[in-house]
DNA sequence: CTCGATCCCTGGACGC
DNA sequence: TGCGTCCAGGGATCGA
């Protein structure tokens, strides 16, 4: 699941290997996760990627103003325009030879001005790709929250404390904070000690600014180390990332916390999988946590 | 405002 | 060995 500091790792990749390319064609496969698929074959070629930047879990691609080839033989918009690129739970982009064989699942290839192919695959298609000029990326990128490396004490206090929602909901809404997704939601709040059912205006002043600090460092070391690959996160060179390692809360149900050696417990919270230590986290009134499976499901390190 | 349920999709784990 | 079933989850959407 590409979150932030995934996403983060793929767009510096991106960044260096195709920054100033020329798009020359595009070639699609399924096109159902495609704004508008049209639009990518009728105004990508031509332009230059020109940036590559990161908003939350999307990812950025700035192209050029058309080429005057593509002007005069389309009737979409010449000015500079985006990619945008959401990469759900299974997307990989990366850039590879154009004689080499596509791999299963490649929905999207971008031929470039050096013999390469800038190509996206995605297996389950929970990702997302459109073409979009200046005023619909605006309009695209309106409703997110804080970005959660920059968010200050104060505005995050404000984005949790008011609110009745459950604080693992609220982390993982991108209206509140843009790019935590379900594993860096639980790292944090295991390591904050506040457990993942607890309402947001129900956390003390202390445990939000805790919280807020801890999901920084989190965020910060997970980009150090390119990103966590649990299932089949590879950066934009193909490497896997090592962040898993450092999991403390997430996909370890059974497993001894790290701090006080009781068993991690799994509950649903905000629709998700949760994991959390029953001691070091206390859960409030009345919430039960799934009961320990019985063996099985050991699995994924 | 917040919740749960449902859908999208495929591969991998699991049970028999 | 093989087949059926369940599950994972980001996000949109809808009804309660």
């Amino acid at each position: 699941m590409p979150e932030l500091p995934e996403v983060e790792t793929v767009a510096r990749g991106l960044r260096q290997a195709i920054l100033g390319r020329r798009i020359l064609s595009v070639t699609l496969g399924k096109t159902d996760f495609i704004d508008d698929p049209a639009a990518l074959e009728q105004n990508l070629p031509g332009r230059e990627i020109e940036a590559v930047e990161r908003y939350g879990k999307f990812m950025l691609l700035r192209l050029s103003a058309a080429g005057e080839e593509t002007r005069v033989t389309t009737n979409g918009d010449a000015a500079p325009a985006s990619l945008l690129v959401h990469l759900g739970m299974t997307g990989q982009i990366a850039p590879a030879p154009a004689a080499q064989p596509l791999e299963k699942h490649t929905h999207v290839c971008l031929l470039l001005d050096d013999g390469r192919e800038l190509r996206y695959t995605d297996a389950r298609r929970f990702g997302r790709i459109a073409y979009l000029t200046k005023a619909l990326l605006s309009e695209e990128l309106t409703g997110f929250g804080a970005d959660p490396l920059e968010v200050s004490k104060e505005e995050f206090a404000e984005r949790i404390c008011g609110r009745r929602a459950r604080i693992k909901a609220l982390l993982l809404d991108q209206g509140v904070l843009r790019g935590v997704g379900n594993i860096y939601a639980d790292e944090s709040l295991w390591r904050a000690r506040v457990h993942p059912a607890r309402l947001g205006s129900n956390l003390s002043v202390k445990q939000t600014e805790t919280l807020r600090r801890v999901l920084q460092e989190i965020l910060q070391k997970a980009i150090v180390l390119r990103g966590s690959s649990i299932s089949d996160f590879l950066d934009a060179e193909g490497e896997p990332g090592e962040y898993q390692r450092h999991h403390r809360a997430y996909g370890r149900e059974g497993k001894n916390c790290y701090r006080c050696k009781t068993p991690i417990r799994r509950a649903i919270v905000a629709g998700r999988s949760s994991y959390f230590c029953p001691r070091c986290q206390p859960s409030p009134r009345g919430f039960a946590a799934l009961p320990l499976p019985r063996r099985g499901k050991a699995g994924k390190r």
